[in-house]
DNA sequence: ATTGACATTGGACTTTACTCCAATGTTATT
DNA sequence: AATAACATTGGAGTAAAGTCCAATGTCAAT
């Protein structure tokens, strides 16, 4: 007889709202036996579950994606052709996960570099800046280059 | 005589779609002045603030705080106390996006370790998922250790 | 005068992941 | 029987940053 949790307990054990955990039920996530009069009654089975979703919220999935994806721990018979296919996902997810991080590492750069030319202006920073700017902006759509390019700071000229 | 354009060639120009630039009218973040038949003339001073709007958002500025933080380069006095309340907002920013990068770090390793086990399974690879996974679950919140800490990777045991 | 390409507006809709509410039902205790 | 503390539901609202639409106005060329 394993213990089962009414969802003011699960609530509470995961750090999970209770309207949270309603929610999730309702779109299929982790949806809980009932009891006879219509409680949730949320098994250990649930409750490991809900753990993999937080975990999969950590490493940035959506929603949709644990729900369509993650359904492997359910599958008693784990297809490797299947299995394969996930660490595909897995893969191209680690891979935008890095270009996250270069996003950020730039966007990190940038902000150093800023605060810094505002503290105390000198030209050399104020060309970091503006190098920086460029490098960004090329990036964010590589094309049409023959328009103002003012550093963008915001100090006129 | 400095040339002036309307909306499409601003979208045109910048990448940025015409109903956005509406939008972004709408809510004062680039208010560019009217022709007689209330068309909206864009100057290059409005495009360059529109640049800088682009740049503030790929480093993660929400239109909020481009609208607040960021009118300073409208403002001629530059106060040497608002630029520095300014530089300490970067050095907050900065610090925000490390500690993004320091989640995305583990997200990636998370993602390549899971990856791996599932390629091809092995009890080493599976130790250091389970030990990523309960890291990351300390760290999502440090409390509440006295449930069941299955690894979280769905394999029952 | 009509067509086509452009512009305007207010307002509704989208997405994601919740969050809140009111009306109502259930359980345990007084 | 009344009360408190739970639970249920459907449905509405929230945030952010757009995106889309319909009705309408303007402009240049035919």
């Amino acid at each position: 007889m394993e213990k089962q949790y009414s969802i003011k307990e699960a609530s509470q054990l995961l750090g999970i709202p209770k309207d949270t955990l309603r929610y999730y039920d309702r779109i299929g996530i982790v949806s809980p036996s009932r009891e006879h009069n219509a409680y949730r009654r949320y098994s250990k089975a649930d409750l490991v579950e809900l753990m993999n979703v937080q975990i999969m919220q950590y490493a940035d999935f959506s929603l949709e994606e644990i729900k369509g994806r993650f359904q492997f721990h359910r599958m008693q018979s784990v297809d490797p052709a299947y299995l394969q296919e996930v660490a595909e996902f897995l893969d191209a997810k680690q891979a935008e996960t890095r270009r996250k991080i270069a996003h950020l590492e730039k966007v990190s750069q940038l902000l150093g570099v800023a605060a810094e030319t505002l503290r105390d202006f000198n030209p050399e920073s104020d060309q970091r800046l503006a190098g920086l700017v460029r490098e960004i902006y090329r990036d964010l759509h590589q094309h049409e280059p023959e328009i103002i390019k003012e550093d963008c700071d915001g100090h006129q000229n």
